[in-house]
DNA sequence: CAGTGGTCTAGACCACAGT
DNA sequence: CTGTGGTCTAGACCACTGT
């Protein structure tokens, strides 16, 4: 039983190789399959399930491409021997708190237009002295400081005076906008906190923090954001699955 | 001219979507083709190359997989407006030190062989007490340390005791010996180094540092090395793209 | 409406691993 | 040698975007 029920429903609106990948992904999660497992071959699965090979490929490839599955020519695809995380993917910090069923309190600290200097200017694409959007958050859990957010945003790309970034991401207000991200740059590097940043995050001068500097395009592969934050490293680290291609 | 002076060798073993992505690639990098610049659609590429457009299609992939391309469905692929960089690869600092054409130098502090503990043993899916090679290196950049590294890699899975690990990166010795990585999971975190790490990494107590554990997987999905690794903020961070998907 | 990328088919031949 | 994934073809229809 090389892969258990696996159904596809044509009439559904979701591609066919996103059904298999979900329900193989699940089969992983679920134990039906464990690590070391091998899966049978494109060919035989594509026959049993009534899908061409490149659709079954397509599949496969998706959960290799996420650090599920591993595939070696003249040989099969097996299931890789990892403990369950999931990869990390293009959110915000809310949207992984949220997702993790805890409740985050943002806290906006300031919210206001500046202009773009030598550092924000050449992040955005934008021309010196052009208007940004400056937003400073600070985020907490269960009251405990977790992060210091400065994020700059050009004028041009969406007026962020309307928003409530006490109760929305930022990241949720530009996709609520038809802004839709599909590329970041992140640098993840390490200091000490300085006297204002140590008062913010309920710490003391010489505290070590984990700082995370990210520019984000769109669809069009527009600059829409760039921010310079910082995380508690009692509180938070970044995971990130590798896979070589 | 939507896409200058793209030829394909068909007599070549590399792959035509490879020809083909590696050629724009360097039209980006070179400059041929700008920031917002808007290539031509896929059909109409697929016959200017004399190809599919299932080939086509996979060679522009592999681009938006690397963060320099975005499509959008209806509108057509352009170029991202971000600065070039290259996207995080599976790869150890040392060989990320060679591409760059430093001459990083690497002194074992040790190479011995002990049991496993609950964490190497849950981490490398092997039982407690199984043998395990234990790897500790001081890595430095021209005369200053850079990073300190401590390594975990089953008996089973190849025998360390032969390499020198002054002259060989560890990656490098598993690809020397068939040994073909394909998956890493990577934890990215900060603290203040103690007493004895001070004193290796050049600094003193209370400096922070940059926390790397990875978990690396080779093509049958086995698990093949655990690491823990000091990096000195002052000289290294981390850069990662992330695409969505 | 025309143009674009997104998905899918039903084959084919090749390269590599293991027996 | 057999079996596997890797690559490639020549079409097709659909969904979405912007005019």
């Amino acid at each position: 039983m090389p892969l258990p029920e696996v159904v596809v429903n044509r009439s559904s609106p979701v591609p066919l190789y996103f059904q298999v990948a979900e329900q193989i992904e699940r089969a992983i999660q679920e134990g039906d399959l464990v690590a070391g497992d091998r899966i049978a071959n494109e060919v035989a699965l594509a026959d049993q399930l009534g899908l061409s090979r490149p659709t079954m490929r397509q599949a496969i490839q998706m959960l290799v491409d996420k650090g599920l599955l591993v595939r070696k020519r003249g040989v099969g695809t097996q299931v890789v021997q990892a403990p369950i995380r999931r990869s990390v993917e293009l959110t915000s910090l809310y949207d992984d708190l949220k997702r993790a069923g805890m409740e985050p309190a943002t806290v906006v600290l300031a919210l206001d237009r500046v202009p773009a200097d030598d550092e924000t200017s050449g992040r955005l694409n934008v021309a010196v002295g052009a208007g940004l959007w400056q937003l400073v958050r600070l985020r907490s859990l269960q009251g405990e400081p977790l992060a210091l957010m400065r994020n700059y945003v050009p004028e041009s790309v969406i007026d962020l005076g309307e928003a409530d970034f006490g109760a929305t991401g930022l990241y949720e207000h530009f996709r609520a906008n038809g802004i839709h991200l599909r590329v970041a740059h992140q640098t993840i590097c390490a200091r000490l906190v300085d006297e204002a940043e140590a008062t913010l995050l309920g710490g003391r001068v010489g505290d070590p923090v984990l700082t995370m500097t990210r520019s984000s395009y769109d669809d069009q592969g527009r600059a829409v954001e760039y921010g310079t934050h910082l995380y508690r490293p009692d509180l938070y680290a970044f995971e990130t699955t590798l896979v070589d291609r």
